[in-house]
DNA sequence: GTTTATATATTACGTTCGTAATCTATAATG
DNA sequence: CATTATAGATTACGAACGTAATATATAAAC
C-alpha cells in the first residue's frame, strides 16, 4: 500500500531513530535490516526506497544519534554556562549514562567500530568529534585557544575511554571506580 | 587426517593468535569461523574439537591479546622504570598503533562490542583493565595510594578513549592532535 | 603389530544476512 | 474523475553464518 508523502517521510524518521538506538544498543552487526524495520513496524521491503544500502542507514542513524547528543550538550550550556562542563561530565560518567548504551554517546557505543568502515560512516563520527570538541573547548580554562582546545581533546578521550572502559568490566565497583575517577580529573571539586 | 597432540597443540594456539589479530582488525562479527580457520592454515571442520563455541574462541583469543600487550608494558617497566609511563603513553598514542589495529590494544579495539557479550568474555576484559590498571599505578606520582590508583585509571581511560577518536576520525591531522593533547596531558615535557 | 583414540577434512544442516524484483493499494497529479 | 507515480508488503535470491555429523587417516596406547 501507498502511504501520504508526509507519512513516508516520518516513517523515514522512525526508522533512522530506531536504528540510532538499536546500533548502539547491539552494534552495527547485531541487528539486521529485517529486524530494524520490523522494530519500526514495518516489513523490510520498504528499505531500498529510503536508503540506498544498510551502511546508508548507519551513516545517517550516527549523525542522528551524534547531533541528538550534541543537542543535548548544547540546552545544558544554554541553560547553565557556569557549571555547563560540571555538567556534562558527571552525566556523561553516571551509571546511567553507562547501563543506557541506547540512548547515549554513539562515540563510545560505535567508535571502534566506525573506524572499521569507509567515508559516509567515517564522516560522521569526524564531525561528531570536531563538534562536540569545539562546544567543549568553549567551556574550559587556559591561557590560549591552542591550550583550551588541547584541553578539551583530553577531555573529551577520557570521558569516551571512561564510558568503554566502564561498559566493558564486569565488577560493578571497579566500574563506578572508573567514571568516578576520570570524572575527578576533570572536575576536581565535584563530590 | 591426524596429527600428533604437540602439532594439535600448536595449531590451536595458531587459531588463538590468528582470531586475537583478525578479532582486533575487524571485530568479532567481522570474522567467521571458517575464515578464521582459513587464515590459521586449516579447514573449519575441527573448530569444534579445539573452542566450545565462537565466543568461547572470542574470550580465549581476547585474554591473549590483552595479556600480550601486558607483557610489553612490563617488558617497558623492566627495562626503563623510569620513563616506563614516558615510553608506554607515547607508544600507545602513536600513529603506528592507530594503524596496526591487528597487533594492538584490544581493549580499544574490541572492548565497545565485548561489553555487549557474557561472562567469560567480559572477565577477561574486566581483567585487562584490572591488570594495566595495576601496573601504570606504580609508574604514577601521588599522596596515596588511592590517588595513584585514580591517577591510573584516568591515564588509562583517557589513552583507550584517544585511540578510539584517532581511528574513528578520517581527517589525519585531527587524529594526530588527539594523540598529541591526550599525550602531552599524561608526560607534559614529551616534544 | 594390533587396536583404539582423536585431529582434521568433508559435507551438510537450518538460519540469517543484505539486496532486489514484483505486486498492490493509494496518494499525487492532471 | 482518470491517470500516473510510488510507499510499503510479499516473496525470493544467493551468500555467509554458527554448528554438527560423518569420514579418514594416523598418533597413542597396549
Amino acid at each position: 500500500m501507498k502511504v501520504s508523502r508526509a507519512e513516508a517521510a516520518q516513517n523515514r524518521e522512525r526508522i533512522i531513530d530506531t536504528a540510532a538506538k538499536l546500533f548502539r544498543e547491539r552494534g552495527f552487526d547485531g541487528i539486521g535490516v529485517a529486524d530494524l524495520m520490523k522494530s519500526a513496524g514495518m516489513t523490510h521491503g520498504g528499505f531500498y526506497g529510503h536508503f540506498a544500502s544498510k551502511e546508508d542507514l548507519m551513516a545517517q542513524a550516527s549523525m542522528h544519534a551524534l547531533e541528538g547528543s550534541l543537542n543535548t550538550l548544547r540546552q545544558v550550556v544554554e541553560h547553565d554556562r557556569e557549571n555547563a562542563l560540571a555538567i556534562i561530565a558527571s552525566t556523561y560518567l553516571s551509571t546511567t549514562h553507562r547501563d543506557q548504551r541506547g540512548e547515549g554517546c554513539a562515540m563510545a557505543a560505535l567508535g571502534a567500530e566506525a573506524a572499521r568502515h569507509g567515508s559516509p560512516l567515517r564522516a560522521a563520527f569526524t564531525q561528531g568529534v570536531r563538534t562536540t570538541v569545539e562546544l567543549i573547548t568553549e567551556l574550559v580554562t587556559g591561557r590560549t585557544r591552542r591550550a583550551k582546545h588541547q584541553r578539551a581533546l583530553t577531555i573529551y578521550a577520557s570521558m569516551v575511554g571512561a564510558l568503554v572502559l566502564a561498559r566493558a568490566v564486569e565488577d560493578e565497583a571497579l566500574s563506578a571506580e572508573i567514571l568516578e575517577s576520570v570524572l575527578a580529573s576533570i572536575v576536581p571539586e565535584a563530590d
